[in-house]
RNA sequence: GCCCUGGUAGUAUAGAGGCCCAGUAUGCGGCGCUGUCACCGCCGUGACCCGGGUUCGAAUCCCGGCCAGGGCGCCA
């Protein structure tokens, strides 16, 4: 609850419009808590002709009311406002179908039913107060260190990587897809920008039904020239820490109760062949070359605990444009917390013929990337990149439990309104 | 794609064949209360997903449907 409105108006007098909250009501007093600009205040009404004038006030009514700000240590927030006059701006037509400050918290379906009311609650306005200053603390961080931001199309002619399934959609007569992710247009755009990212919406049609995938999601991908997996572990690893640090001392992370995260660079690294040795010894038989599965990494969370990265992935669970260590692994990474990858990234591949070739082996038709292919003729240099599930990261950073909290409209395999 | 679980007032839940014309909390309505802040106290209000079956008797057991939540795999 955030004074800092108040704390300039103090003595004066203000008008506020907003959303009532809350109402209690006692005999001689009565106190409603507004929401105005995502910010609780309290209101107290003592004038008797006043508190009958507001028996009709309901949570939801929007009002407006003129009074005095006046400092209080009766208010957590140490301000309220004594109101002079209050009026209705609009009255509810029907009363909200559940609880937004109190005991019971609805269950999921019935809270994102009716999500435009749900995102009034408490919790959720200091949840999406952080997911923002979340993203613009990774703009800043990334635009202090010579990133530009850009943005590439997301409805594109064929698939980017492979693997996850894509949306297909009618381009006019032609059939095209939404984006799984921007990775070959913001390789290309390194020739040109030498460091970009982009945050911005992907899109996969697996028919995964867990807490932690959407069909839509936010990625952060950065790409940049001339830098090495290394070199991009530790840009990632500095970038999580200037966030954290950013949003240690909101109020918000206290509203929500956020759980206390320790990230101190450089972050562990462990090569996934590593892994798979040391989880050998106590009962997961991993082949080399098999993914780590999720009981796997839940061991191996449970065993680390925090951030860290897997590094040298096989070649074969690694998309095409990864750049290839040996006959074998790969300059590759994966960012964990605990068992939830975080983030994906790697050195690519910038000679055309080699590029071609693991095309080929993935299975994917070389004529699809054509385009992409000529672009490496006039220079490309090393480049390496990694994509952030910002959802994912929200979820850690937040301590929820489900991933559709982390969205204000989720969209799942189940779920497409509202 | 596979597996598990569930559907009871507006919301969240209790309930295991008769104890239930369904209990509790919150919400809502009324009354009381001199500063509340998850206010408090008293009174009231309001519900067993749909269809079929078993049974003297079904919220409870069985079958089907619809809807939902979760897990696995895949993935970020």
């Amino acid at each position: 609850m955030s004074s800092l409105y108040l704390e300039t108006k103090e003595g004066s007098s203000v008008n506020i419009k907003g959303w009532i909250l809350s109402i209690r009501e006692q005999k001689t007093i009565l106190f409603l808590i507004v929401v105005r600009m995502r910010e609780q205040v309290q209101l107290v009404i003592k004038d008797p002709k006043l508190i009958d004038k507001c028996s009709g006030l309901n949570v939801n009514t929007a009002i407006e009311a003129v009074g005095t700000v006046k400092r209080t240590d009766r208010v957590p927030s140490g301000f309220e406002i004594e109101v002079k006059s209050i009026k209705t701006i609009v009255t509810p037509k029907k009363r909200s179908p559940f609880d937004l400050i109190g005991k019971n918290m609805p269950g999921i379906e019935t809270r994102l039913d009716m999500r435009s009311l749900d995102l009034r609650h408490p919790l959720n306005l200091a949840l999406f107060k952080l997911r923002a200053y979340m993203l613009s603390s990774i703009r800043e961080h990334l635009t202090a260190n010579g990133f530009l931001e850009v943005n590439t199309p997301k409805i594109i002619a064929t698939a980017s990587e492979g693997g996850a399934a894509l949306f297909p959609i009618m381009y006019y007569d032609k059939e095209a897809f939404l984006a799984q992710s921007p990775q070959l247009y913001k390789e290309e755009l390194v020739m040109s920008f030498e460091r970009v990212f982009e945050i911005g919406p992907i899109f996969r049609a697996e028919p995964s039904h867990t807490v932690r995938h959407l069909s839509e999601a936010t990625s952060l991908d950065a790409e940049a020239a001339f830098f090495n997996n290394e070199e991009m572990m530790e840009l990632l690893e500095r970038t999580l820490v200037h966030v954290l640090e950013d949003l240690a001392g909101r109020s918000e992370m206290a509203i929500i109760k956020a759980p206390k995260i320790t990230a101190i660079t450089p972050f562990s690294r462990f090569k996934y062949g590593e892994i798979v040795d040391r989880l050998a010894s106590t009962g997961f038989h991993i082949e080399f070359g098999d993914d780590l599965d999720s009981a796997a990494l839940k061991a191996w969370g449970d065993r680390v605990g925090g951030f860290y990265f897997i590094t040298e992935w096989p070649n074969k669970l690694k998309p095409f444009y990864i750049k290839p260590k040996d006959d074998k692994v790969s300059f590759s990474f994966d960012l964990m917390y605990r068992e939830i990858e975080l983030s994906s990234g790697g050195e690519r591949i910038y000679d055309r013929r080699v590029l071609e070739k693991r095309i080929r082996e993935a299975g994917l038709p070389v004529q699809a990337f054509k385009n992409h292919l000529s672009v490496y003729d006039y220079g490309m240099p090393p480049h390496a990149g990694f994509g952030v599930g910002i959802e994912r990261l929200l979820m850690v950073i937040a301590g929820l439990k489900n991933i559709r909290d982390a969205v204000l409209y989720p969209r799942d395999i189940r779920r497409l309104t509202p």
